[in-house]
RNA sequence: GCCCCCAUCGUCUAGAGGCCUAGGACACCGCCCUUUCACGGCGGCGGCACCGGUUCGAAUCCGGUUGGGGGUGCCA
């Protein structure tokens, strides 16, 4: 692999803090977070908090944890710190306040005293007229409060809105889709009437002051880009390098949305049970080619290694769980068991399934199952139900129907053998090898049974389930006792119903 | 309405004029393995949205149509 030398690059994202953390910020981070790391650069998390209204206290945590858990790690943050902070938006306000009034002293900005219902009354006139000049009608440019004052639709807290000059350059290069156009923009507010900037401000001024050399952000930004450039341009600064990554979808190509897609919620993928690297990897095959081609599996160091924007497909992925699911699938198998076993416990504890902290019994109980379930699990939850046999007393054990089904009139003295079979293993021996040695010679050649029917007796009476985890290595988890008393429970009640 | 972005199997994608009667993965179906279920192996189903150009030759280039998405906020 040739790589030419590359600048370090400075990268953000940039979530607000408006309630659950969205999955599509985890995307735009990783995408951040691999060109950040192959050029040797930095990766910034910011706050962006600038509307008061929808602010949501403890989704700042939230994204922390979530993004944390995703192994998306920043160098600078509010959190961590770093030499530009703050990193929190609300906290910098007034870092923004002396560029405002830069704008305004140079003509490039003006303040706007046009009430909220005015506004709302010229946006439905222009849609009514079907007009194509849609935007702020300047009402307010070129007047004094006074002047402003005399006429209709006044309010006493104005807003600063740029001052979109005619013939405006909107064209601008992206990293992803090379030359793009965008539409002409309206006066855009840059400072609310609370005193916040909007995010078209903040951005601009934050960026720069970050040294941010790379906007890497969705689709949905297009189109005001050039009000950002001009932004720049006025301020006497370099623009950053701009990447719009496509759009993740839902099944019906709408915008991913937490009301019609659970998964854009990134933490319901930790409650249900994906692991973090298997949610990465599937990240990373979101309109980005396999980086090992045929094979779809690779590590974020390897994604680090081949990163090229140029690969970014720009079509919005639809956000489709079945392939995610099968590299969970395919991680839970990579595990070591042990870890394996770890990583369940926290799922449950996490999960409130188990207290905090979790029965020794029960813990030591998984870690000698685990093995037995590895290779059927495809997320974490499924673990505990695949077991409950395990976890349930003899004497609570409930025989399904379906199960009781399958047995024929070889049920009784399968059982009868069975229960003679597994009396006689030395107490020492009791393990799947034996037991399968003892049961086959018994059961399958000695009662000259198909291995069907012979074992599926058996399975019916330990596990009380048509599909269990493989007999012997649950039985030898189980014990000898414990399976005898199952044996002869199932026995009994064979010979009771005749 | 207006503006912008986009268009290969159901889904994620390979493909940057001849290597493509379009390759892989997931899903689905069948077979094998097998004490159930899985895992694994093998095979199958299935796509270049449409119409015009350009070219000896187009999935690949150009135009249009259609379709989808996004924007049009004192949200981000």
């Amino acid at each position: 692999m040739t790589t030419t030398a590359l600048k370090p690059a400075r990268l953000r994202v940039a979530p607000s803090p408006t309630g659950d953390p969205h999955v599509g910020t985890a995307y735009m981070s990783l995408f951040n977070l691999a060109y950040a790391r192959q050029t040797g650069g930095q990766f910034i998390l910011r706050i962006e908090d600038t509307d008061r209204v929808r602010y949501v206290a403890d989704s700042e945590r939230q994204i922390f944890d979530t993004l944390h858990w995703l192994g998306l790690d920043w160098d600078e943050g509010p959190d961590v710190g770093g030499p530009c902070g703050p990193y929190r938006q609300s906290e910098r306000l007034d870092t923004y306040q002396p560029y405002v009034d830069q704008l305004i002293a140079d003509g490039h900005a003006y303040y706007c005293w046009c009430s909220r219902e005015r506004l709302q009354a010229l946006r439905e006139e222009q849609e009514r007229s079907k007009t194509s000049n849609t935007g702020y009608d300047r009402l307010c440019y070129g007047k004094t409060r006074e002047e402003r004052a005399a006429l209709p639709g006044f309010t006493d807290s104005p807003v600063v809105r740029m001052l979109i000059p005619d013939g405006l350059d909107l064209t601008f290069p992206d990293v992803i889709r090379g030359q793009l156009t965008a539409p002409p923009p309206d006066d855009q507010v840059i400072l609310k009437a609370d005193g916040f900037p909007t995010y078209h401000l903040a951005v601009v001024v934050d960026d720069h002051l970050m040294g941010i050399t790379h906007v890497v952000r969705g689709e949905e930004w297009i189109s005001s880009t050039p009000k950002h450039i001009l932004l720049y341009q006025w301020l006497g600064w370099e623009p950053p390098a701009f990447a719009h990554m496509p759009l993740l979808r839902n099944q019906d190509r709408s915008k991913i949305s937490k009301r019609k897609n659970p998964a854009a919620r990134l933490a319901w993928f930790r409650e249900q049970g994906y692991l973090p690297e298997a949610l990465r990897n599937f990240l990373q095959l979101m309109g980005y080619p396999p980086v090992h081609g045929d094979d779809e599996v690779a590590s974020f160091e390897d994604f680090v290694a081949a990163f090229d924007w140029a690969k970014i497909n720009p079509v919005g992925p639809i956000f489709d769980l079945d392939k995610l699911t099968w590299l969970n699938g395919h991680y839970i198998r990579s595990l070591e068991p042990a870890e394996l076993a770890q990583r369940i416990t926290t799922h449950l504890v996490e999960t409130g399934q188990w207290p905090s902290p979790p029965d020794p019994a029960a813990v030591d109980l998984l870690t000698r199952a685990t093995p037995m379930i590895q290779e059927r699990l495809t997320l974490l939850s499924e673990a505990l139900p695949k077991l409950a046999f395990l976890y349930t007393a003899d004497s609570d054990l409930v025989v399904a129907d379906d199960a009781l089904a399958t047995l024929n009139a070889d049920a009784p003295r399968v059982l009868a053998a069975a229960i003679d079979i597994v009396h006689q293993v030395p107490a020492g021996s009791f393990t799947a090898e034996t037991l399968e040695a003892a049961l086959r010679a018994g059961l399958v050649e000695g009662l000259e049974l198909k291995a069907r029917v012979a074992f599926g007796a058996v399975r019916t009476a330990i596990a009380g389930q048509k599909v269990s985890p493989p007999l012997f290595d649950s039985m030898a988890v189980l014990g000898q006792a414990s399976c005898l008393a199952r044996l002869r429970a199932l026995a009994g009640r064979l010979a009771t119903q005749g």
